[in-house]
RNA sequence: GCCCCGUUCGUCUAGUUGGCCUAGGACGCAAGAUUUUCAUUCUUGAAAUCAGGGGUUCGAAUCCCCUACGGGGUACCA
């Protein structure tokens, strides 16, 4: 029987999102949505040492900003709740008794110091220490202890976890939905342990017995959890749930730019580019860690970029909105190998939805650049502006370097600029020009009439149109940048262009 | 060390049932065109002996084996 999708993001709020975090969660997202599913929210606080303080709201604010939309979880509900594992605390050691029952897990009262030294001795052997089938039988535990021993442990209330119990030389099979077919043999897996000392259970115990209660379809995860996952599947065998156990995708993960290693909160300080979605800053140590919203990315641009970092459609779109993702996404197409993140193709992502967005949106948005700038300009003038540049920009931050010109007079000329453009007699010229131009009748059309009558002095004049537009723009704009000429006297008006020119004319001597 | 996964232009990748691949696209890069400037845009180009070596086959990037390299795991972390 076809199983409705349901699928869940588990994330640990140990800080801030990474973005293969994000990216993960994106896939689980397209591929509920695609087969009518359901996306949950999971927050997995088992470790309570390393919790973190506003970690789980970063969480929710970043799918907030980024358009994802839960179904169920953290601060939404649902039938299956609650859905942070620290609130269903009582109902695992129930689970990890079951499977002590069953013989398939025991106790271990071995102590993290004790288990310390093995590691340590076994490593000056060279030899690598494992709690497993051959161990056991030697270390602390209730399959070496006998049945009084380890009630008397128990009673004294001596601090014991609980250990899953590998079967000996047993091939694990296993059927990824990317890698395929995965084998692995028990014998070579350690007791994991399942349920901790404080009364929490680890991620393996928490993790299935959660994805059973909550009718998990697929668990879409990163790659970092395929060695483990045997484990899994040992586990869902083990309770008896093989049936409705869930289907396995790794994620290949995201590898730094440059050098090895998978993608890390220090690459992005180091490269300037975000790791994380939104702005961090540590409760403890208030650093601040840059986000993919502070830095300027359109939440659609960020989501686009994700989905192709590691996915591909197969045909040659490369942008995609949310929902045409939804429909054409497949698990099959994603790749296998890890990917490394590019900056410069994350820039053109960005600017692609830029030129999407309204103008009014961006002016609006741009305003308060101005703002801080101490301009004061209205929307009108302004949506005008950013009509014109946006398409020199990959960011809303990028409009002042392209626009500075409009709202204020150059103090300064580029000097390169003025080798090239400002010959002798130009001054002079423009002086001249100023002077014409002042009497062109200041009205809607007045651009228009300044060109036409520019033409025509140069005709006149038997000189080329560089030589003039030149030094105009570099008497209006201080350099060579800029949009086309008549466009920037309509904007600035005729006042201020001639006093610009003159200006310059009186400024710039040879 | 051991286990698992991977390896096509600098980067993301197409290539899925071997032949239409003299390996395609995108980002980036270079050149040219347009723009009187800068940028955009457009066109063109450089860029992968398909990690290397062995097989199988009439034929392999595509199948098999070995090696190398990369990644992940090896916690009372997730």
């Amino acid at each position: 029987m076809e199983r409705k999708v349901r699928v869940r993001f588990a994330p640990s709020p140990t800080g801030p999102l990474h973005i293969g975090g994000v990216r993960t969660a994106l896939y689980n997202y397209l591929f509920a949505k695609q087969n009518g599913g359901d996306f949950i929210l999971r927050i997995e606080d088992t470790d309570q040492t390393r919790f973190v303080e506003g970690a789980e709201d970063y969480i929710v604010e970043s799918f907030k900003w980024l358009g994802l939309k839960f179904d169920e979880g953290v601060g939404i509900g649902g039938e299956y709740g609650p859905y942070k594992q620290s609130d269903r605390k009582e109902l695992y050691k129930k689970y990890a008794l079951e499977l002590v029952e069953k013989g398939w897990a025991y106790y271990a009262f071995d102590t993290p110091e004790e288990l310390d030294v093995l590691r340590k001795q076994y490593e000056s052997e060279k030899k690598n220490f494992q709690y497993d089938c051959n161990t056991r039988k030697w270390l602390r535990n209730s399959l070496s202890l006998s049945k009084e021993e380890v009630e008397d442990l128990l009673n004294q209330g001596v601090a014991y976890v609980i250990r899953f119990k590998f079967p000996e030389n047993e091939d694990i099979h296993l059927d990824d939905l990317i890698r395929g077919h995965v084998k692995m043999n028990s014998s070579l897996l350690d007791d994991k342990v399942l349920y901790k000392s404080d009364g929490m259970p680890t991620y393996h115990l928490a993790n299935i017995v959660d994805d059973h209660l909550m009718c998990i379809s697929h668990v879409i995860r990163g790659e970092e959890w395929l060695p483990s996952c045997p484990l899994h599947v040992m586990l869902y065998k083990a309770f008896g749930w093989e049936d409705t156990m869930p289907q396995f995708a790794h994620l290949p993960l995201l590898l730094k730019p440059d050098g090895n290693g998978k993608l890390s909160k220090r690459d992005g300080d180091r490269l300037g580019f975000p790791v994380f979605p939104l702005q961090w800053t540590d409760p403890k140590s208030k650093e601040i860690s840059s986000g993919y919203r502070e830095s300027g990315y359109l939440p659609e641009a960020v989501i686009n970029m994700l989905a192709l970092l590691g996915w591909n459609s197969g045909t040659e779109q490369e942008i995609f909105s949310l929902n045409e993702l939804v429909a054409i996404f497949s698990i099959d197409r994603i790749s296998k190998h890890g990917a490394k993140f590019d900056l410069e193709k994350a820039k053109w992502f960005n600017h692609q939805y830029l030129q999407k967005v309204d103008d009014e949106v961006l002016a609006q948005e741009f305003i308060k650049d101005l703002k801080e700038r101490n301009i004061d300009a209205s929307l009108d003038k302004v949506k005008s502006i950013v009509g014109l540049v946006k398409e020199r920009c990959n960011f809303v931050k990028d409009i002042w370097d392209n626009s500075d010109y409009f709202f204020m007079a150059p103090e300064s000329y580029a000097e390169k600029a003025l080798k090239k453009r400002w010959k002798e007699g130009t001054s002079e010229r423009l002086c001249i020009i100023a002077e014409r131009m002042s009497v062109i009748e200041d009205n809607f059309s007045w651009a228009d009439d300044a060109e036409e009558f520019l033409m025509k002095y140069i005709s006149e004049n038997e000189l080329n149109m560089g030589q003039i537009m030149n030094s105009i723009r570099l008497a209006v704009v201080g350099d060579t940048k800029g949009v086309n000429m008549v466009d920037i006297m309509k904007i600035l008006g005729k006042q201020e262009i001639i006093s610009r020119i003159k200006i310059a004319a009186e400024k710039i001597s040879l």
